[in-house]
DNA sequence: AGCTTCATTCGAAAATATTAAACATTGAAA
DNA sequence: TTTCAATGTTTAATATTTTCGAATGAAGCT
């Protein structure tokens, strides 16, 4: 029967990309390194990874075997630690999805310090504004801000936070501070292009649904607050996103209070069923230690 | 390092209730399976089963250890068997939720032979016509009728079906067999309770909601068939299960066509991202196999 | 051809696993 | 209370596996 350092090595081999490299980083010989490959290969009766003397490459059956692999090795590491076990690393690959203005505004300036805490975890970031199916995409955490409707997920709540209109004080000196639904609808926005139907309140909270006029759209979050900072029309952003141009000024609220469903928390989702949730729990500690400040 | 026969020795242990019973069932000398137990809770630093001379308990460390252990050997398992490796009998636990119908009409009849093809799979029914949440139920599987709602669970269909008004040839020569809506609407209805809305079309195929009139209603489906045999009254049935009533007679149709979104297929539902898919792969061929006759 | 870089094989040594037998503990029967 | 039977552990010898340095072989680069 093969044992588990035999799988650990087979792990090495295909990550370090050779014979030789897993030896040096398991601390091993090149030849229990060749030996216990042989043995798994042997017991399973099926060839993991052709080799030749210059360099080695996974079988299709190696491929498959490697992913299963190292999910069960995640797994069992995981399960160590359930019980207090071992003072294991946090340690694998971490996928995670999330807007721009999340990760620029509140993870950048932090990542050092979780990539000090948890070294031997990768992250893998795949930041955009455009929804991404977690589970085919294979995502293990998605960070979304709104509303939520995709169920089949577990989600926790982030942190607060609700959505207001705000423009930069040039462009508001050149067209005037709106004061009413009629007055706004003169202005221009700049928008991300699926918030181009919204719903405000007129006086009355009557709720009208409203389509902004535009002179351009802009996909990317970041991108459309430069935008709104650089004065091209009234925006529609996360309050917590831009919470600093507001006190500094940068950017003004317009009509405060005017939107309805302005409801947006920050949620932290990942799908169930996953046999490891230490990754998944020690990001979110993070995630959640970044937005404390808003609270 | 602890290996993987210590894991399964581990395992052998608790489900065996004993270090004698199992190295009986794994071929080993007591003495290995008491090494072998020590190792593994020295290399844990953990005290995984309390045991005195007459019998064998887990702590609760052990406890969580084992459902990990387990599901983690099942994952690797799974995994050999996804490169093609090791003729592996399929093994381990099938947690099923399915309509009563649909198991005592055709699970229970061919359930000797799934016994025979994979005598090491336990299977743990749930027999219920009330929604059960799969994932929170901890169920593997899920057999359901008619349309999907449930997003999060990966959907195969087993077969078509539709859905159908009958009563017993005693009801109808009792009430007499309906030609209208307004006829309809005067009989008598033997109902799951959560089925007293229905949608019928009217002589110029308009949809009309309909108030069904019953005298009592059942929340089990097989029983409401029983009812309905015995002349109850009208029952809105899946043809596939009732299509022998009606080939003997016990059953006759009431008004064909008049129901709206009749169609109620039978679908195979499992979670996302399980490690394991073998032993959800073989009930799926199972249950298909069960229904080849009624395409 | 000669050099370098890898991976594998060999043989001896080290580490680990296995087992029978002796020992210990405990519940039940005499 | 004593004895017996059943169970788990320890010990120490034995068997097996694992490891490593050195030798070997194979392939690319100059």
């Amino acid at each position: 029967m093969y044992n588990l350092s035999d799988l650990e090595t087979f792990i090495a081999v295909v990550e370090n990309k050779g014979v030789l490299a897993a030896a040096r980083e398991q601390r091993l010989s090149p030849a229990t390194v060749s030996h216990r490959l042989s043995k798994l290969e042997r017991e399973l009766a099926t060839v993991l990874v052709f080799r030749d003397s210059r360099r080695v490459r996974l079988s299709p059956a190696g491929e498959i075997f490697y992913t299963r692999v190292g999910a069960i090795i995640e797994a069992l590491h995981d399960a160590e630690h359930s019980i207090g076990a071992r003072s294991s690393s946090v340690s694998g690959l971490l996928r995670v999805t999330m807007p721009p203005w999340v990760f620029s505004k509140y993870v950048m300036p932090k990542l050092n310090e979780f990539e000090q805490a948890y070294p031997e975890l990768k992250l893998d970031f795949l930041i955009t504004d455009h929804f991404v199916n977690v589970v085919d995409d294979a995502q293990d955490v998605a960070i979304r801000v709104g509303k939520l409707n995709d169920s089949g997920l577990l989600s926790r709540k982030i942190v607060n936070n609700s959505r207001i209109l705000c423009a930069a004080p040039s462009y508001i000196e050149k067209y005037g501070m709106p004061e009413n639904l009629t007055q706004l609808s003169e202005h221009y926005w700049v928008c991300l292009p699926w918030q181009l139907q919204l719903k405000l309140y007129d006086e009355h909270k009557k709720i009208h649904t409203f389509n902004a006029k535009t002179r351009f759209t802009i996909s990317n979050s970041d991108n459309m607050t430069q935008a709104a900072i650089a004065g091209h029309g009234i925006a529609i952003k996360s309050k917590i996103a831009i919470n600093e141009d507001l006190k500094n000024g940068i950017l003004v609220e317009v009509m405060p209070g005017v939107m309805a469903q302005d409801d947006a928390p920050v949620w932290f989702l990942r799908p169930q069923n996953s046999l490891t949730t230490r990754k998944t729990d020690v990001f979110y500690d993070f995630m959640k230690s970044l937005f404390l400040s808003c609270e």
